[in-house]
DNA sequence: CTGTTAGCGCCTTCAG
DNA sequence: CTGAAGGCGCTAACAG
């Protein structure tokens, strides 16, 4: 019923090896003889059969990038980069078609570890993890323990946007990670606030216990620090949540309670911002007569929020597509396999010099 | 080296077909047997190789979600409902472990028909296809044919936000299909424009050659021409582009200058209206004071604009998750193969009454 | 440059 | 309920 490449031989009148020569094009073939096999593929409208061929080859082309949130444009973007990128680095003839794929964890570190399981189960070429990493010392060494065995199956293992893990070197496994520089943006962002004049400002930070959250919020404190700020006025002035727009909403509703003179609001991230805004207009404070609002990494809708947001930029698209080269080869990792990426404060409408000032 | 079901076996001290039955849960074992077979495949830290497994059982558990733009939530919220789905189907016993994974196309038809192909080699055991569909005879047709091919290769097809291509019944290969109301959405949102006052509306569309385009641009005009509208008129005033937010800003500026007397915009999507409104404000016109604004789809930041987007609802995520549901069998398939999704009109600030009136 | 020969690791009848 | 045996479709040495 189903076309093998055994009935493509023989409609060429060769043998099934050279078949396979001409379709993996790794492997010299008379010009004449390629012709005719190629004909009767198409003649016979054959497909390959990819567990089969994956199977006697021990690898696939499979490649899987993890996102934190699917529905997140930060995600988005880097992961339709890197998706490009895979794509694009087999035109060179048949032969290397990359199946790039992305898998939602939705932030779950189990769902990140079962994506991880059936990746290896398919024998994937490559895993991209894009976001930052749980840190929790039990899924810590879980993922670890997993990116050895991934790399020595032959899996490229790489982060973006995500730090390796610290201590044990355990991270030895990995092919390359690409690491924003959260907390110098963080600082240079809350140093902007700072150089504005204000010293009464709320930071809406993310869920606790990631890494991306971890650094901006320490990129922040050493600005707030270095400014002379107490440790527990700090803590007062922090909320935590999901990187969400509930979260900004109602997290400035509960800095404003614990200070009615805050001046300005750093959120987590852009989409954070936007519900801290939406918060602050309710409260009928203006934005940023009022109260200042920054964000976080610059995703396309932050330009045309009114007023336009001040927020940090990271360059996911140029990182994901980076990523997706080092995840396919095309591109050699960095000296010590891990790369900063830098991060621009971009100086919007939304901050401006506080009421005092 | 690595470990194979054979080395699970010996140490279980049973056969391997009964360690695959234990894994596959699809045939009575022992309990006995099963927990000693359990145990090994631990000890051992087993993982199926999936290409063997999906060679020799002539299907994979791969599940397709195709997206024509993986940095845009309208899609994101679609693909992550879906993969949820799918992921949580699979719950029952260990067998039924989906990877659910989501390509991007890009818009693509090259790209689209290229996923199709590498999900048939991979004998995938279904596709999500989401959002509109291009129009075009030939990838039409292209495309008729890999959903019979894939269709009798025992892979599900479902469409999520598309309507199965009209004509010549050659949908018949498909699973179910899930197609909004884009042409009753288009209609009632400008039925609320004309209810205001508003007569002379511009119209930002999507590329001309997509479904989505077509419907929601035929909706608006059975409303215009309803109201007395000519059909030169309508076409003077309207203007296509792509679905981001650049083509509305400079769709907006174009119908403004094509009428300076406009009072409202429709947009094709949420996000090409936060173009619009931006391209207004820049011209030094108020939301909704001077122009009405409205767009299409409902996203999360639409409520959060300034002013609060007027939009069209549609359940994207509701739809991801029913069209993950079908793909993997969970849910049976609507009479007919096809349902209707309804679209509900959200009126919000950015609509108002026209100047005149 | 091309054909031949063995498996890759697992599932699935078929017996027992 | 469990074991034995054959083959899924392709690739990868080897010869020629």
């Amino acid at each position: 019923m189903t076309v093998t490449l055994a009935d493509v031989a023989a409609r060429a009148r060769v043998s099934p090896a050279t078949v396979s020569r001409v379709l993996n094009g790794n492997y010299p073939v008379a010009a004449s003889t390629r012709e005719r096999v190629l004909r009767a593929v198409d003649e016979l409208d054959y497909v390959l059969n990819g567990p089969a061929s994956s199977l006697a080859a021990a690898t696939s082309d499979l490649v899987g990038i993890l996102v934190n949130d699917i529905a997140d444009p930060f995600f988005g973007i880097m992961a339709g980069a890197a998706q490009s990128a895979i794509g694009e680095g087999a035109s060179g003839r048949a032969g290397g078609e990359k199946l790039a794929v992305v898998c939602n964890t939705g932030g779950s570190p189990e769902r990140e570890l079962r994506y991880l399981t059936l990746l290896q189960r398919q024998r994937a070429a490559a895993v991209v993890l894009t976001g930052g990493a749980l840190e929790d010392p039990g899924h810590t060494a879980a993922m670890t323990a997993r990116f050895a065995k991934l790399a020595d199956a032959g899996t490229r293992v790489v982060l973006c946007g995500r730090p390796p893990a610290p201590g044990t070197g355990g991270d030895a496994a990995i092919t390359a990670a690409l690491a924003f520089d959260n907390r110098g943006g963080g600082r240079r962002l809350t140093e902007h606030l700072l150089a504005l004049g204000h010293r009464r400002i709320g930071y809406v930070a993310g869920p606790a216990e990631r890494t991306t959250t971890r650094h901006r919020l320490e990129g922040h404190r050493e600005a707030m620090t270095a400014a002379g700020a107490a440790d527990e006025e700090l803590r007062r002035l922090t909320v935590h949540g999901p990187y969400d727009r509930r979260s900004g909403y109602d997290a400035t509703l509960e800095l404003l309670r614990r200070d009615p003179e805050l001046t300005a609001v750093v959120a987590a991230n852009d989409t954070v911002a936007l519900g801290a805004c939406a918060a602050l207009r309710d409260q009928g404070l203006r934005i940023p007569e009022d109260v200042s609002v920054a964000g976080f990494d610059d995703l396309p809708f932050s330009v045309d929020a009114v007023p336009a947001l001040t927020t940090v930029r990271l360059p996911l698209s140029e990182a994901g597509a980076r990523a997706g080269r080092l995840a396919i080869g095309t591109e050699t990792p960095p000296p010590g396999g891990i790369a900063k990426i830098g991060a621009e404060l971009m100086v919007r409408a939304s901050t401006g010099r506080p009421r005092g000032a």
